[in-house]
DNA sequence: TTGAAAGCGCTAACAC
DNA sequence: GTGTTAGCGCTTTCAA
């Protein structure tokens, strides 16, 4: 067994309560019984039972943080920014993946609260509003990405549609008239794909273009393999295109890459944008024209409102986002002639 | 205050004991107590303190997970793993960044055990022995990666020295005999940029050839940027080689990217390979030949040594390692005539 | 400034 | 099969 506060006090020759005074750094403590007390805590080898000082506290600054997927450049960017985050405000983070489906992100409400009053971040793909009731009376959640609009709970969102009209403008500046859509549909991402579809759609209406659906690739998911297999489809059908807007940068970059491997130039033949700045973009060849989502705004204000929510569980719930801005690479040129 | 035991008990009209032993699931209840205990807790929304259980028991069923970064794609796809076979152990993951510091390495190693018998997979780039003393003692700990040998703790590793010489020996059997090492003294991967060095000189000396550090460029970390600027650097030196040996994949990325951006070809002039398999290395272009070194059974036996490891504190440690093995793709061909 | 003691919610040994 | 109860290690109220 590891020593316990009553060990140090034996051993220091003071009560019980004089080391944990000591410990917390109360104010009325002697400094030499200070000393004495430590140079006890060294010699025992004492380490507080956080256990039981959560269960004394009703306390355990652990919050949970729940993604569809580690494994994706996006996501994990995100988790690395918002541990950062959490630690600066002295919480540590249990990283969960929900893998989009229901029954995961399920277990994650269900468990919340577990942990006392700590809270959880959570990125849903399949949550309903429904999802919500049993839980929200005990806990702190913090809604991320889109998808819900509930006003029971804060959100914390990317501005996906305004990020697709960035995207999409830009492409319509340089005079294309035919931008076909990669990422639509996709099951596990249900809230971006139909709001970046949204804004794909209002950019095209305000420059006076029809909505053309066979220019729009469904997927399964977001990984390279899905933007490949899209444009492939897309050039099959014989669809005739002189851009790409895929729903975010890892489709991006295999739009990128099957193109090429199909003997057309980017962006001479054909230009990408993509969707999420992730690291990759700058490097890929070509380097990667997107739109920068605010992925770090974002951690940082989901652990802001987390830890406000779980100070005041009865404030007003909010609803913020970051900004997105497009990042102009070598992907996208004007239109060829 | 949120219900407890007792006021399950006090609803469901049997002693606190029952209501324990169904929660528990403990074998010895009547079908219909069981039944009235389920209603009370449904009833007044009863969840289960586990800070008390945790104190109890003197267990948390969580274990902490400490990597340099999560983002990086080897590291996140290690951790998206690590993740999977944590839950399905019944144990959820605390994730840490110790960015490379050794602060932040010690850190996470002097808070171990503050969980009570909870555990550590650390994968250290800057410890040494001594920094283990005062730990081992009352912790848990599994050592990831390479950069240690201390028979007083568990490891799991990679095998890079036989990666590395699988890696050099599919480009002396494709006839270079010019090969530039990307990634050496990368501060920030000690162990590895050590070992993976090791194995390229020993396919080299295995084929009679001199090592020519003139070939070799150190770089700070190991990221696209690095591979781009340590290629640049040993072009303007003037120094031949045919092929490049980049010592991760993100780094052979940027590698390849920089070369034709220069207006080498790749493979046709310069053939590149990597290490790590990660998920890009298939979708770059031209597709990425590179070292799988096992990352996912990697994750699957650290878990398993880990958990054995909390079960048997004083079973003996052991070193494991997982497979490496060379992937074949499209960067690399034979050496120009 | 320090000591004594209650009690956070739970599990399980012990009774019946 | 169910009830009673000690005690996990800590923080903190109350007294001295």
């Amino acid at each position: 067994m590891s020593p316990t506060l009553h060990d140090v006090a034996l051993v220091a020759g003071v009560s019980y309560r004089t080391v944990s005074n000591v410990i917390n750094e109360h104010p009325h403590v002697r400094a030499t019984t200070r000393d004495r007390v430590n140079a006890a805590i060294a010699l025992v080898g004492y380490r507080p039972n956080y256990a039981a000082r959560m269960l004394r506290l009703g306390r355990t600054d652990i919050i949970r943080l729940a993604l569809p997927e580690l494994d994706q450049p996006h996501f994990s960017g995100f988790a690395s920014r918002v541990i950062e985050e959490a630690n600066a405000q002295g919480l540590v983070v249990l990283t969960e993946q929900t893998h989009d489906s229901r029954p995961g992100e399920f277990a994650s409400l269900a468990a919340t609260g577990r942990l006392a009053t700590d809270g959880l971040l959570i990125y849903p793909a399949l949550i309903e509003p429904g999802d919500l009731n049993r839980i929200l009376e005990h806990a702190s959640i913090v809604l991320l990405g889109q998808n819900l609009v509930d006003d029971r709970v804060d959100q914390v969102t990317l501005r996906d549609v305004e990020g697709a009209e960035a995207a999409t403008e830009h492409l319509l500046m340089l005079g294309h008239r035919h931008i076909a859509v990669i990422g639509a549909d996709a099951p596990l991402h249900p809230g971006a794909s139909v709001l970046r579809l949204e804004g794909y759609r209002n950019a095209l209406a305000r420059h006076g273009l029809d909505f053309d659906p066979t220019l729009v690739a469904s997927v399964d998911s977001w990984r390279r393999r899905d933007g490949a297999e899209g444009v492939r489809r897309l050039l099959e059908s014989g669809a005739g295109f002189s851009a790409v807007f895929a729903f975010n940068d890892t489709l991006a970059l295999g739009v990128s890459y099957e193109l090429q491997a199909q003997g057309r130039k980017v962006p001479a033949d054909v230009s990408v944008v993509g969707f999420d700045n992730i690291d990759d973009a700058q490097f890929a060849s070509p380097p990667l024209t997107t739109v920068d989502p605010g992925w770090g705004e974002l951690a940082r204000i989901a652990v802001e409102t987390l830890v406000e929510r779980m100070a005041h569980p009865d404030a007003p719930t909010r609803l913020l986002q970051s900004d997105a801005r497009l990042v102009e690479r070598e992907s996208t040129a004007r239109v060829p002639v």
